[in-house]
DNA sequence: AACGTTCACGGGAACGTTCCCATCGTGTGT
DNA sequence: ACACACGATGGGAACGTTCCCGTGAACGTT
């Protein structure tokens, strides 16, 4: 039993076995160059595959000044929306030969500063964060230290992002509640710091501006994005007297919060309270009734990240991509009964 | 508007600023030894604050051949279970100054050994694996190579691990159960490749030998991890004549599935069918009825983690670490009434 | 006073890669 | 046949750190 600290090959003995200079596979193996076809290139690629070759990303992104890989920034991974956003960013980076690595704030200023710091003590050639915050300039000072960042999920109206078309994906859930017949749709409207939640809420105020309720400052209430939040806001909202025919809630986990109080009230949904998610995270389809609710492409938005990274690398000026949602109409909504 | 090309601060930068030489620097700033009180070393601190100063992760890895930096493999994030125990590594590592990076394999074993690749790539000093399947020693050519490995969750009897006590657990949720008074019990009891669901069904069966019951094997239902598996398998259970009056779910997410399957056929839980889960992910106590379920310590195990990693790069023996779960009674279980 | 010990410090060679530059061979046009 | 351009190649200096070693100062011992 021998141990074998065998040290892995490096460029010098790739150049050895094939007889060429350390340049000469340098360049050979440069990904970025046009690939060569010479007799020298063939051997080159013969004798790293042979040895087992795999260029040591330190040496290179200490050289090369870039790492290929970026840091994203969520509130926690236990949020299955982050954890499918990250998923799909992590799928596009390895698409284009980068990686991704995460860290979490939880919703935390002070941890969010600390995760930041550590994500670029990884010298990450950018970052997406999807803690933006309306009004909030936090990413200010990061772009002054010359650190590519985009915005993902979230916008601030400043900084590059790709979010959801969320203004439409309201309108899609209500326009859905209002073709079903309902009239007295309350919305559980997410914090007002999201630009997500308000793009929802415009969404929501444009179809019932369609069908002449104007009135609908008293059909609002505001939330966090949690489920005890959608539920503390439902049991009030089912109490009182002018008791709502349908909720939208701004996600699904507010949804469930909701579904959960209507169960409490005596409720049956849909029966007696229809009810519309967003996001349609894995759960949704899989309650006891499936929840109606608005896809949103995350795999876009993902790779629209990517893009953007690369581009403000590049020098590019900033620029917003939006993609569109899709309803998903499940065992959660019904036509009114009268 | 001058672009600022500005380069961050090297060791050399430090140096002149402090007015000694580069070694000086880096022996003052390594962590690893006994922090000096020289006045060289003071200077060195307050230039290397005043500056900015980070050291360089690549120039530094490439020269200590470490990273301080680990690999952790998923088979998804979107599973609170595994977005939970990365979270708590990621803290560990944070903790000891060392980063976590995470890989997901889909459960596809070809993207399992692409994503080991990708992980490998990145030069990791070691690598956490919690997809480990009994019988399976996927980890032999990983060691071959030298490549540091422990498992998480999972064990598979030779890699060092770290796991919950998972024949404790499935005794305690059994015993909770029989304490209730319930004598059919179901046990819906996950993939017998998982050394987690194994040792579930052994705490199981040792509970129910107990009170002398010995024909279990009629009450055993093999399933997936997932709610669709959980609630298909319950379907049929409670379609039975002999239908269970509690059931024992290999995890939250069968007991999910369970909770669904009882609600299709009218049952109430917890007064016709009580249900206990396991690893109490957030979304268990937020449930319509909360569920009763067996909470893991995960930060125990992705400490044991990390340390275990340290142990083996430091060449000590494999070592098995099993931490103690507890029973979370909550509101699907309830006594038996006659 | 001469000698060993300990200690802080600095010079300089690594680590593995990239990339600038000079060299060389090959082909092209005159 | 000659100059010239062009592409492929190799030598060697970076990138920012760590770490081996040699030097010299300070101290204690005989």
């Amino acid at each position: 039993m021998t141990e074998t600290p065998v040290r892995p090959p490096t460029i010098l003995d790739v150049a050895r076995e094939a007889g060429v200079s350390k340049s000469t596979v340098s360049r050979v193996l440069d990904e970025r160059l046009p690939p060569s076809n010479s007799a020298a290139a063939q051997r080159v690629r013969e004798a790293a595959v042979r040895l087992g070759y795999r260029r040591d990303r330190f040496a290179s992104a200490l050289r090369r000044q870039q790492t290929r890989t970026i840091g994203v920034l969520v509130p926690r991974l236990t949020d299955t929306v982050m954890a499918m956003t990250f998923e799909q960013i992590a799928t596009s980076c390895a698409r284009r030969g980068q990686f991704a690595i995460v860290a979490t704030t939880d919703d935390d200023p002070s941890a969010e500063a600390d995760a930041i710091e550590r994500l670029l003590d990884q010298r990450v050639d950018g970052l997406v964060l999807t803690t933006a915050r309306l009004g909030d300039d936090m990413t200010a000072g990061l772009r002054e230290r010359g650190v590519p960042v985009v915005l993902a999920l979230r916008a601030d109206g400043v900084t590059p992002s790709a979010t959801g078309d969320d203004e439409l994906g309201g309108y899609l859930a209500t326009r859905h509640l209002l073709d079903l017949g309902h009239r007295r749709i309350a919305l559980v409207a997410g914090p007002s710091y999201a630009s997500s939640a308000v793009g929802r809420q415009a969404g929501f105020r444009r179809a019932l501006r369609e069908v002449g309720i104007d009135d609908v400052d008293a059909l609002v209430h505001e939330s966090a994005f949690s489920m005890e939040s959608g539920e503390e806001v439902a049991q009030r909202l089912l109490a009182g007297p002018d008791r709502p025919t349908a909720v939208f809630a701004v996600n699904d986990n507010t949804a469930i919060g909701v579904l959960a109080a209507a169960q409490a009230h005596g409720l049956l949904v849909p029966d007696d309270l229809s009810v519309v998610g967003y996001n349609d995270v894995p759960v949704s389809a899989r309650l006891p009734r499936a929840l109606t609710t608005v896809r949103v492409p995350f795999d876009q938005v993902a790779a629209a990240v990517v893009d953007l990274l690369e581009e403000i690398r590049a020098g590019a000026p900033a620029r917003h991509v939006v993609v569109a949602p899709t309803l998903i109409p499940r065992g959660t909504t019904r036509r009114l009964s009268r």
